[in-house]
Formats: C-alpha cells, structure tokens, sequence
RNA sequence: UCCCCGGUAGCUCAAUUGGCAGAGUAGGUGGCUGUUAACCACUUGGUUGUUGGUUCGAAUCCAACCUGGGGAGCCA
C-alpha cells in the first residue's frame, strides 16, 4: 500500500492510508491517545484508541518519544473537532526510529538555543511555513524572469577583486601566489552578459565581511541581480516594480496557509500594488527637513532616515538621484545635474529598509576611467570591464534584490537569519 | 571597530536593601471517555558564564576576560 502524503489527506476521506512521519505532538486521556504527526507536507491528528489497538500496543504508543520517525495506518476521515478538519484513525503504528529527549519544547526559546540548534529548529511549524515562502519568492523571481525573456546567467563565486572597491571581502587562497575573494556581487558579470544577451539575470550566494550585528545584516545571503541592456534609471524602476509585485501576489495567491501559520497581517501586503511611491532625494530631503528632522544635502541616508520616509507610504518607496559622492563608482551620473548619480534604493514598508539597491551604469569609457583613477582602483584590475565600454557600449542598469530581507518583510519576521535555512553571521557558522 | 543590554535547572525566567537559589516547562511515576501549547497529582534536576577582589556573608557590589542580543557604520 503506498503513502499519502498528509497534505493529500483531504481528498481521501474514508479511505485507508499509510503515513510516514515524525511525532510532533500528543495528547492523552485513559482510552485515547491524539497524536500530531508531521511528515513536512502537513500536519494531522492521529486518533488511537485502547479498542482499536490492544492494550499493549496503546501503551505503547503512549510511550512514544516526540520527533520519532513512525508508520501509521488508518482511515482518514472528515472531523470538525480535528485541527484542520480532517483526522485519521488509526489501526496500527510502527516506530522507524525511535527518538531521544527532543531539545526543543512547545515553548519559548531564546535565539541562541534555537540558532544552535537549527538543524532540529527547520522542524518547527513556522520555519516550514517560512522556507515554503522563501521558496515561493525564489520561485516567482525564475518564473517571472523567464517570462519577460531574461536569461539566468550564474555569476563566479571566486572573483579576483572587490566589485566596489570598498566593502569588506573575504579572502581565500587561490592556486599559487594568487589571492581571490568570495564575491559580494555579480553586477559587473551582469554587466558583461547583458551586452551579450541583452535581459539577464543572477540568483545566488554572495559574501561580506562587515561585522554588522543587526536583524537586517547575513554574512552570506541571497541576492537576485538583473541586468538590461539599453536601459535607463526608469527601466530600472519599472523592472523593480513589477517584479516585488509579482513576488507578493504570488506568495498571496500560492502560501496563504503559510501566511496564515506566521500570523502575518495580509491586508499589508495587498497594498502593495503598483505603481510605487518614487521619491527623489532632494524631495526627501527637503520634506524630512519640513518636518523637522534635520538633514544636510549630500550625506548618504542612514538606517533611522530611511524609516523616516518608509514611514510616509505603505507600499514600497523607491527613493532615486542619490548625490554621486555616496554612490560607486559604476553609477552613471544625471545628464542634467553631474552632482547626482541615477541610482534607486527600494525601501519596504513596515519598517523593514531597503531590500533593493541599483541603478543606470557609467557606459561612458572615459567618465569611467577617470572614476576608477579617482576612486584609486586598479585599472588593471578593471581591464575586462572597461573592454565593455569599448565594444559598442550601450546605456544600462540593473539592480540587486535582497533574498532574505525580501522573504524577512513579506513574512512579516523580525529578523533576516530565521529567512535562509542556515544562517551565517558574524561569530555564528554552526550548524 | 564603537555604543547599549543580558548570562541562574535541559529550556524560558524569578529571587525585595548584600542574608536559606525558586517557579513554569521538558524528563520520570500515577490519574483522567474527544484532546486542541490538553489537564490534575507527585517527582528527578544547581560549580548562579570564568577568574580574581570587597565583605562576617555575594546570583546580587567591583575589575578583567569569555559569550549572547540589540543598534551605529557598511550595505541587500
């Protein structure tokens, strides 16, 4: 007899199963046990009673340690007393393997325990609630792109310097004398693949060694960049625009279950609609100074400055025309005002900051070069992306979106490490 | 790197002015005819992060170190 998965239980009703899974929970009465069974699909309440299995078998089944692989068989049937209205009851259970004294209770824990134990934590109702969104937003990002005709072209994890020049790399030996560095982004091979397939893409690891200790900070995180040839700043707007939308409709439509499981307010989400809020700087500048809180013309805006103007809308803002001094040296400057660089940073609702961060590239080879000298970085170095302002160089842009933090704010989570299944961050690589 | 907060039972936390180290939960035993974080009774469980100092007496005060959390900077 095959499996059913629990998820698949509601179109068997009153029909006899086989479920394979682990105890999540149980509750019992002299005659009756009720036991919660997860198998990753779902979770369904297992009725067994003294009757129905023999006395040996319900004492032993009572014995059952939590997190045990078992087999059960039974019938399914509809029950409005059943959590999820549907429960089995059952004929027989046979334990795989038994388990020791689970570590994690149905109570509180701090972040420490349950961040060592992560392993175990995957476990729990909401970590699989949230994984399955994270896959959802991974999921719509591919489909979407495949469908507006971008190319997934996978960027070197290995690169031979900074892409920025400035961020903190982390360092690995390469063959020989040679030094390489984990990459912190892919933008500049984007770059590069865009002028040979024009809409592209990457999704995949990147690296900083920063030692940020903040809900908002990963030291390895996920970060989806694309990139389009014969693209200004608002092809950019425009593409990320329509992409969060697409990312949170489809979590709407395909994981409400999972929204639901999280307690997520979902009315939040659905404002988020296009078009966007799009605010320069100057603007945000000059509202923030009208309602007093004070800020100079030309710094780069901090953390309590971006809730600050997150704090006026309730989609998304993106904030654009950042002064060209905050900015890399990539950036293209704007046609009508060499003081600002045409660049956008997305920032979510709800407090949860910037998610996305890019712009319209420099294609000019002598504004570039001269910005390289001026930022002191290595021509040689950057040999192979000046080449692409050589070869028929075309105006374009691109952006990087911010996995976690992008999963972090849909679901609704306080902090960026529950949003990859193993987090890394300063002083914590285990598990 | 800097600023703020914490570290007490497996876990989550309490302990008044410096005066006997305690609950809940998990584990164990027993009870309970449909439970919903089930419930009820009993019960095991401690080098109070480490080292040193002050004191008749330190979980409590002081110093250094270790370790965790939040934030700044940096960014997605």
């Amino acid at each position: 007899m095959s499996r059913t998965r629990i998820r698949d239980l509601p179109g068997a009703a009153e029909q006899e199963v086989v479920l394979k899974g682990w105890l999540y929970n149980r509750r019992s009465s002299k005659k009756m046990h009720f036991l919660q069974l997860r198998d990753g699909s779902g979770i369904v309440q297992c009725i067994v009673t003294r009757d129905d299995v023999g006395e040996d078998d319900f004492a032993q089944i009572g014995q059952i340690p939590y997190e045990s692989a078992i087999e059960l068989k039974g019938t399914a049937h509809a029950d409005d007393r059943a959590p999820g209205g549907v429960e089995v009851h059952t004929s027989a259970v046979a334990v795989i393997s038994a388990a020791e004294d689970y570590p994690i209770a149905k109570q509180d824990h701090g972040p420490d325990f349950l961040l060592r134990h992560r392993h175990l934590w995957l476990r729990s109702r909401k970590q699989v609630a949230l994984m399955h969104i994270r896959d959802e937003v991974i999921r719509a990002i591919r489909d979407s792109m495949h469908e507006l005709g971008f190319t997934c072209i996978d960027a070197p994890i290995f690169t031979p310097n900074s892409c920025e020049g400035t961020s903190t790399l982390f360092e690995v030996d390469y063959f020989d004398d040679e030094k390489a560095f984990l990459t912190q982004s892919g933008q500049l091979y984007m770059e590069a693949a865009a002028m040979a397939l024009g809409d592209v893409y990457c999704l995949g690891p990147t690296f900083r060694a920063e030692k940020s200790k903040t809900r908002r900070h990963l030291t390895e995180f996920w970060m989806f960049e694309p990139e389009m040839a014969f693209a200004d700043l608002d092809d950019v707007m425009d593409l990320a625009e329509q992409m969060l939308t697409r990312i949170v409709s489809r979590v709407l439509e395909h994981r409400q279950d999972d929204l639901e499981v999280l307690e997520r307010d979902i009315e939040k989400l659905r404002n988020v609609t296009a078009p966007f809020p799009r605010i320069s700087y100057s603007e945000a500048v000059d509202r923030m100074n009208a309602q007093g809180h004070s800020f100079e013309w030309g710094g780069d805006l901090g953390a309590p400055d971006e809730s600050i103007i997150s704090s006026w809308f309730d989609s998304p803002v993106m904030v654009h025309g950042y002064p060209e001094e905050v900015k890399a040296f990539y950036m293209k400057r704007d046609p009508d005002d060499p003081r600002i660089a045409c660049g956008v940073d997305v920032l979510a609702p709800e407090g949860y900051g910037e998610i996305i961060g890019g712009g319209q590239r420099e294609d000019d080879l002598d504004v570039l070069l001269a910005r390289i000298q001026q930022h002191q970085l290595s021509e040689e170095d950057f040999r192979w992306y000046l080449d692409l302002r050589r070869y028929g160089s075309a105006p374009h842009g691109g952006f990087g979106l911010g996995v976690e933090r992008t999963v972090c704010w849909i679901a609704g989570i306080e902090h960026v490490r529950e949003c990859i299944p193993f987090p890394r961050m300063l002083y914590r690589i285990y598990p």
